[in-house]
DNA sequence: GCCGTTTTCGGCCCGACTGTTTTCAGTCG
């Protein structure tokens, strides 16, 4: 059972106890869990049939045995009597904007509502203002966000947006509010969008200056801005002509450490944190950090002043996860992160001999102007099936081409590659004799997804321990916020590459970043060496490096565990030995 | 329901905004 689907049901579950009016830390702990569960590298199904599922941070016996016992019957007891209690409508009602669990309740206790549908009819009869609590605007409101309810149309939600579209939008947003407001403001993005999330549900935008109402109100004049739907002395909120929900906050120049702290988020990096500094008599909050002991707010400047009066050395906005951050920045723990400057050169790029766009030179020729040693070109392989399949006689004559351009050209050094298939039943779709003239070799799956798990397992420890491959590329087959990974035994797979040597990637391409933060993170604990590669169709996307860099350190990697951190020789001494492999058929 | 350099019981971050209220509850981030 996936991860996903057990968080799912601890989520439900929560939903379910918010309804039945538990005490609010009991939902949160549900969601706090589930929250583990999903992030989770491993499986957490394997986990919990082990009994072991409470090594996970939030999760204790009581979820334990819930966990087992969804994975034994497809259920969880206390869940099927709470959903005999209460509709299924129930819960949807509870995701409309501005009602809550107790709303919910309350419509259902004295109207009988028990459907996003019966709540628009209530709304329509003007029904809803004859309960206690409700009045003729809230009605009005309802009746607007079930406009926008996704669901039983099939309509859909507001989708979640890219890093890259997020960035571009965010500084956009950053840089004209920038321009609207008085000399000696400063305005940023914050937010997920800041810790290079994959993709963001808002952008946050934070803002010091000596007047906080106009930075407030220029939110509004900006032509990016469709609506501004709440606003206050502290912020506002507002919708861009795009759909994106924007946030912004202003305070005082000198809260300018905790304002973004507290905005760069996340949430539970931020509860953590708080609980925490809670216990040493700190309360930390977007204004200041109040001293219990003497009654004293501190304002910090900087966020670095932020952490270190909470005994913290300072936390990169990619790690703030509450995924043992915090624990390290008290133990001085924290890894020295990798940096786009760090990377030396290219291991994933495709030409016109298949996908690309490009030509060999031309491809080179951006790669050097962006600083790289070095560039392996990696056409696709001859069963591709969506593209240009490049034969075996047309990688012969490839390698021939790309010797020819490295002789031409100056300050970068080609490498002869290819990214072959893996297929189906694990094998390649080039010969050993082919493959061994290559300078470096991506195998990766693009076909036959929808396999178990013990037959994608398989399939990918075959390509893993075939002695002629470097690397596996997109190694999961996600595309974010469109298709799941396919399934997998990733420890197994894990184990598999650190085994025999096989690198892993970070594909940095903006939809994959596949190994994802979590997984990379895991694989390289599990002593496995990482690569982060572009997959550049083209000269421009050459620069997709940094959504791979910034994934590398979500994943708390140093340069250290990237390989292509590396010249091109001493990378070559970390590839797999392969003359002596062919000589002993690789016995071991 | 989870969790422990004050606790195995009694806590569990902090604040903004809105609508409906006469001082606050609910929702949201």
């Amino acid at each position: 059972m996936p991860n996903a689907v057990i968080a799912d049901a601890l989520e439900e579950l929560g939903d379910l106890y918010e309804l039945d009016g538990a005490i609010v830390h009991r939902v949160l702990a549900y969601r706090a869990a589930a929250r583990a569960v999903r992030e989770a590298s491993v499986s957490v199904a394997a986990l919990a049939r082990e009994g072991r599922a409470t090594e996970l941070a939030g999760i204790g016996k009581t979820l334990q045995e819930k966990i087992v016992a969804l994975i034994d019957t497809g259920t969880i007891p206390a869940a099927e009597r709470l959903r005999a209690k209460f509709p299924a409508g129930l819960i949807a009602i509870t995701h409309v904007p501005g009602i809550g669990p107790k709303r919910a309740r309350l419509l259902y206790d004295e109207l009988g509502i028990d459907s996003p549908a019966a709540l628009r009819e209530a709304a329509l009869a003007q029904r809803l203002r004859t309960v206690r609590g409700f009045g003729p605007k809230l009605e009005a409101d309802i009746l607007e966000a079930l406009e926008t309810l996704p669901g039983q149309e099939g309509e859909r939600a507001a989708p979640r947006i890219l890093l890259p579209r997020a960035l571009e939008i965010g500084e956009a947003l950053a840089r004209g509010l920038s321009e609207l407001v008085p000399a000696g403001s400063h305005v940023q993005l914050a937010g997920s969008a800041r810790r290079a999330a994959d993709s963001v549900k808002d952008l946050d935008l934070i803002a010091t200056g000596s007047e906080p109402a106009r930075l407030s109100e220029s939110l509004a004049q900006l032509e990016e801005i469709e609506r501004v739907g709440s606003a206050g002395p502290a912020g506002a909120r507002a919708r861009t002509h795009s759909g994106v929900a924007v946030d912004l906050r202003v305070a005082a120049p000198e809260q300018l450490g905790n304002l973004l702290q507290h905005f760069t988020g996340s949430r539970a990096h931020n509860t953590a944190l708080r609980e925490a500094a809670v216990r040493g008599g700190l309360h930390v909050s977007e204004y200041g950090i109040l001293d219990d002991a003497t009654g004293i707010s501190a304002t910090c400047a900087s966020e670095l002043e932020v952490y270190e009066r909470l005994g913290l050395s300072y936390i990169e906005p990619e790690l703030r996860e509450n995924r043992g951050e915090l624990e390290a920045a008290r133990t001085g723990g924290l890894p020295a992160l990798i940096e786009l400057k760090d990377i030396r050169g290219d291991l994933h790029s495709h030409t016109v001999a298949s996908d690309g766009h490009n030509t060999i030179a031309e491809m080179a020729h951006a790669a050097r102007e962006r600083g790289y040693e070095y560039l392996a070109i990696t056409d696709h392989s001859a069963s591709h099936g969506f593209g240009n399949a490049v034969s075996p006689e047309q990688l012969r004559r490839q390698i021939e081409l790309v010797r020819e351009a490295n002789a031409g050209v100056e300050g970068i050094e080609l490498l002869a590659g290819s990214e072959v298939n893996v297929l189906p039943d694990g094998s390649l779709d080039y010969a050993d004799e082919l493959l061994g003239e290559l300078d470096w070799v991506i195998a990766s799956v693009h076909t036959a997804f929808g396999m178990s798990e013990q037959a994608m397992t398989e399939r990918m420890i075959a390509a893993i321990e075939h002695p002629l491959i470097d690397a596996i590329g997109h190694p999961t087959g996600r595309l974010i916020e469109r298709r799941a990974p396919y399934a997998l035994d990733l420890d197994a797979v894990f184990a598999a590459a650190a085994r025999t040597g096989t690198m892993l990637e970070i594909n940095a391409n903006p939809d994959r970043r596949d190994l994802s933060d979590v997984h990379a993170r895991a694989a390289a604990r599990a002593g496995v060496l990482i690569v982060i590669d572009s997959d550049a169709h083209r000269t421009a996307t050459l620069a997709n490096m940094r959504w791979g860099v910034a994934t590398a350190r979500r994943a708390w990697l140093s340069s250290a565990q990237v390989a292509n951190t590396r010249a091109w020789p001493e990378l070559r001494g970390l590839r797999r030995p392969r003359a002596a492999d062919h000589a002993t058929g690789r016995a071991a």
